[in-house]
DNA sequence: TGGCTTGATCGGCAATCGACGATAGCCGAT
DNA sequence: ATCGGCTATCGTCGATTGCCGATCAAGCCA
């Protein structure tokens, strides 16, 4: 039994989607899962973009709690959180294993 | 070598979860997961928005793909394409696990 | 037929986003 | 101390989004 209650609240998920629902801020995902490296002026030669709206896109993806910067002075540090990467895939799975299966489970009706 | 892409583009994936993104789209979503009866002002009658912004929102969930709108002239019956909700799923789920996972382990797809 | 109900579309408005350049802060090297 | 590289933040601009009321098109029923 889920210990918790089933999952955040649609604003909740929203916003942490809303975080990944761009193509920049994906492939700074992948780069960061690629290469622990990790700083941003690595990420901004591998994107069409300048550097202040990669640091832009890295703040978001931190408040997201996506991704943790270590600003360590002149060199950050940015790390990829995996562990935040799959409890947000868990949770959306579960949103949308709910959405689509075959028929609405049980009598729980989710009053949102 | 052919595509063997794994999943879609960044852009094509971004712009599904873009649809995605939105408290009101989600709680759509699971409000024609729950009740097949699909017509828009059912859905209306449960979310604090105007008509006009519901049909909008359906408009941006139909565009993605996610749901199938018959309009059958006056009364337009609203399905869920729950293939398409597995379908992203699967693929958001494949672009989190190779993320999310402790080390990349193909690592060939480096794009510059 | 006329009127009613339902939903899509239009036009407008405010807010937010995404991008950029410029600037400031921090550090190591000279 | 000064220089030069790196990054975060600020201010701004155009584009997009989200919301609404109003209006229009299409069926249904009396």
């Amino acid at each position: 039994m889920a210990t918790h209650n089933r999952g955040p609240s649609s604003e909740t998920l929203a916003s942490r989607l809303r975080a990944l629902a761009h193509p920049a801020r994906l492939k700074i995902l992948a780069a960061l899962a690629a290469s622990d490296t990790c700083h941003c002026g690595e990420i901004v030669q591998n994107l069409p973009l300048a550097q202040s709206t990669v640091s832009e896109h890295l703040r978001i993806l931190r408040a997201a709690g996506l991704v943790r910067g270590e600003t360590a002075g002149a060199r950050s540090c940015y790390c990829l959180d995996r562990a935040a990467v799959r409890k947000l895939a868990a949770d959306f799975d579960r949103l949308l294993a709910a959405i689509g299966r075959h028929e609405s489970a049980g009598g729980k009706a989710r009053r949102a």
